[in-house]
DNA sequence: GCGAGCAGCGTACCT
DNA sequence: ACAGGTACGCTGCTCGCG
């Protein structure tokens, strides 16, 4: 048959493998004999191991662990819940490996199948016995968004105990909004029996909702059991699983449950993503360009109860949610896909994993493949002992303020995972005992194995081999077709792991954690930009600045073609992998003064020759300034860059100071976004947010660490902490117009004009000294 | 008792 | 729960003056 493992999980000793065909889904069995190892120290026994309950044999075993040899007793157990369990037993006796391992990742690396990947499975009598890999892409996977609304009287939130869930909305190619008071459905149980028997219908490989691990499955599954029906979602006829723990989840035995809010997350962490806050209506924004229908959520109870129009709305109000997270879906699911059939895992457990997690399954998976042991994470202590001792950065270079012409930007591909391939760095390689001529790395000293290849390197170098080898397959294929998009995601996927790979060696959690080999990437790092800086000034460009692996070069009497060449030059002298790229000309560019003086650093916009802008780390990019700030902000650089207009500059400052004080701006343009990292009560200063955010817990509104607040400074008396209102709770109440100039506008608008050699006192129009008061007579 | 000046907290950005 | 480097607003303390 052929097919791709879609989901696993396992009964006792027999891994059941859902396995996705062209159009059916079977299920078909498999085992492998659970074991861990056991170091061999202290004394331990062979038959010592052998006598341990549970233990049905026991091998000796010679393997590599982090570059050196050692012994260990490998150790078999009757059924995988005893790994754990035996491997606590000789705790106090002998170090363990590998009893983390989960069972069916343990069946899936051991024989070497990728889930995800297609393969011919041989299955007879429902067991699995020879799986032979394919070439052909995975079949589409069905795919069904959900998202539900539930009652609760005004005043306070939905409680699953007693109140019930009033609208499930489905997307698979249509929308389907359903409800109890109309539909043909009676009551609440009929509604979700219909839902149930929705999904069984429809059959979908992957269920996805938003927040749908804590919120919905949970509350759906509490209202099946008040209404004495099963929510039986699961391909096998069987209710989610919640699991509890650091990270909550909900399986869906034999389908895939994704929970498009950790793919949202996932996207802002690696940085391929920036909304004010990951919340369904800035998605549905980002996707459509307009807001979702304007519903208080406080009032979903009323409307309910209200019916018509009303009900309507809160209808249109779901079907917008499911929209959303069918559309997230979309984007996230092929890559969810290339990630797990990089890394050979289940689809739903790369769903749930960060970066790090991601690259050290592969490295678990690797070290197996190499005949080594995997390391044990490392304890608490270790832990603090790591980050307590922190690596030795990135350089970055001092830019020249002002207005600059002609820039060429460049900056080496992959950086961090070029230098850890081509100088064999890792724990493995370490200090190793094989090398007369090691590499020694500069600045910090540490030596490195120049014959054998370190295991992170090994890893590297097969995901950038085979992005390299899908970025060149992709130009076989026209942009928009189906294969085109799929390798798309997958070299995106490989990207993704590779640049993770850095963060890795220096992640204080990672079983592979290497102070030397991070501080070592590093310190490269650090010497290949110096020297490319050097030879720049010394082909006679002007290093305008230059942050970890870009440089700006400006090109002062030289044209962009002598740059290309420079780059050339330079990557002929490169060593192994390490190269530099070309990124673009921009015929100008500009860099700011700090606030206490001198030029500012990851603060810059520059334009193309096509006319387009990009701006980094100035406030016009950061979530934590008001629209309006933002918006007079890029006009002013637009102005600059594109016309080098001053005169134009200066009245688009001056048309937004007027906007706020003629008060002609909405809360859209005044509120402010700022993350809450703790609970309320943990903060030791009281700033505006944090003062906002007790405004909402006394207001009876359910405040937590990771939400991101919006609020406004409203006209009165005290400190700006004791003016700062959160949006819900602003009624009528009005912005300062003073606070949103002298600390919103003009604190973004100056930084930039002052360059120009605007004062603030030009910017009023006339060319006297005036206190700024006399914008509010 | 009061304002100026400043350190440190806290957040979000850049590579 | 991926790294370190950086800017900067705001609070709340210290200090000098009276």
């Amino acid at each position: 048959m052929k097919a791709f493992i879609l989901d696993a999980d396992h009964q006792d000793n027999r891994v059941r493998l859902f396995l996705r065909g062209e159009k059916e889904c079977i299920i078909a069995e498999a085992s492998i004999e659970p074991y861990f190892y056991l170091v061999r120290e202290h004394g331990l026994t062979h038959s010592q191991v052998e006598k341990c309950a549970g233990v049905t044999r026991v091998e000796e075993v010679e393997k590599e662990e982090l570059g050196r040899k050692r012994k260990y007793f490998r150790v078999f157990v009757k059924e995988p819940a005893l790994v754990p369990q035996v491997s606590e037993a000789f705790e106090n006796v002998a170090d363990h490996r590998e009893n983390d391992v989960s069972f069916v990742y343990r069946y899936l690396i051991d024989n070497n199948l990728y889930a995800g990947r297609m393969y011919d499975f041989d299955v007879v009598a429902g067991r699995v016995k020879a799986a032979k890999p394919l070439e052909n892409a995975t079949p589409d996977l069905r795919m069904l968004s959900f998202d539900i609304e539930t009652y609760a009287p005004r005043g306070r939130m939905p409680d699953a105990k007693k109140d019930p869930a009033i609208i499930i909305g489905m997307k698979n190619g249509k929308t389907h909004v359903m409800s109890w008071k109309e539909d043909k459905l009676r009551n609440e149980k009929e509604m979700l029996q219909e839902f149930v028997k929705s999904v069984k219908h429809y059959d979908p490989d992957v269920i996805v909702g938003y927040n749908s691990s804590n919120f919905d499955i949970p509350y759906l599954l509490k209202r099946a059991q008040a209404n004495k029906v099963k929510l039986l979602l699961g391909r096998d006829a069987t209710e989610p699983l919640l699991r509890k723990g650091m990270r909550s989840g909900a399986d869906i035995n034999g389908r895939v449950h994704l929970d498009a809010y950790d793919g949202v997350e996932f996207l802002t962490i690696i940085g391929a993503l920036r909304l004010p806050k990951n919340d369904l209506d800035s998605i549905y924004f980002e996707l459509r360009g307009k807001h979702k229908v304007p519903i208080d959520k406080s009032r979903i109870g009323e409307m309910w109860d209200a019916g018509g129009k009303q009900l309507d709305l809160l209808r249109r109000y779901n079907e917008e949610d499911t929209i959303a997270a069918y559309e997230i879906g979309r984007e996230i699911l092929p890559l969810y896909l290339e990630l797990s059939k990089i890394i050979g895992l289940p689809l739903y457990s790369v769903s749930r994993m960060s970066a790090s997690q991601m690259v050290e399954w592969m490295m678990v998976r690797e070290a197996f493949l190499r005949g080594e042991v995997t390391p044990k994470r490392p304890d608490r202590h270790a832990v603090s002992a790591r980050m307590a001792n922190p690596i030795k950065g990135a350089f970055v270079k001092l830019p020249e303020e002002g207005l600059h012409e002609r820039i060429a930007v460049c900056d080496f591909r992959s950086m961090y995972p070029s230098i850890i391939i081509s100088h064999n760095l890792g724990p493995d390689t370490l200090d190793c005992s094989c090398c007369s001529k090691p590499f020694v790395a500069p600045e910090v000293g540490h030596k490195f194995c120049t014959n054998r290849k370190a295991l992170m390197p090994h890893v590297l170098e097969k995901l950038i081999d085979e992005r390299l080898a899908v970025k060149k397959e992709m130009k076989n294929h026209k942009p928009g077709s189906e294969a085109y998009r799929s390798l798309h995601f997958r070299q995106w996927a490989l990207k993704i792991i590779a640049n993770a790979s850095y963060g890795y060696l220096g992640f204080a959690r990672a079983r592979w954690y290497s102070r030397e080999a991070a501080e070592s990437t590093t310190a490269l790092g650090r010497k290949y930009i110096h020297e490319t800086m050097d030879k720049a000034e010394k082909a006679g460009f002007k290093v305008l600045y230059g942050d970890t692996d870009a440089l700006f070069l400006k090109l002062e009497n030289k044209s962009v073609e002598d740059s290309k060449k420079f780059v050339d030059k330079i990557n002929s002298e490169l060593p192994g992998r390490m190269e530099l790229e070309f990124q673009g000309y921009y015929p100008r560019g500009l860099f700011v003064t700090k606030r206490e003086g001198g030029a500012a650093k990851k603060k810059y916009a520059l334009i193309r020759e096509d006319g387009t802008i990009e701006i980094k780390g100035f406030e016009f990019v950061r979530r934590d300034w008001a629209n309006v700030a933002k918006e007079a902000q890029e006009q002013v650089i637009t102005a600059v860059l594109r016309e080098g207009d001053t005169k134009k500059a200066v009245d688009a400052a001056k048309k937004f100071i007027e906007l706020v004080r003629k008060r002609k701006l909405g809360v859209e343009d005044v509120k402010i976004y700022t993350q809450l990292v703790r609970k309320p009560s943990a903060y030791e200063q009281q700033a505006p947010h944090v003062k906002a955010a007790k405004r909402l817990l006394e207001a009876g509104y359910d405040v937590s660490a990771g939400d991101v607040l919006e609020y406004v400074v409203i006209e009165g008396e005290g400190s700006i902490s004791d003016r700062s209102i959160p949006v819900q709770l602003l009624g009528d109440k009005r912005y300062d117009p003073e606070y949103y100039i002298n600390n919103q506008v003009l604190p973004a608008v100056m930084k930039i004009l002052k360059e120009l050699g605007i004062s603030e006192e030009e910017l009023r129009g006339k060319g006297k000294q005036q206190d700024l008061k006399n914008w509010f007579e």
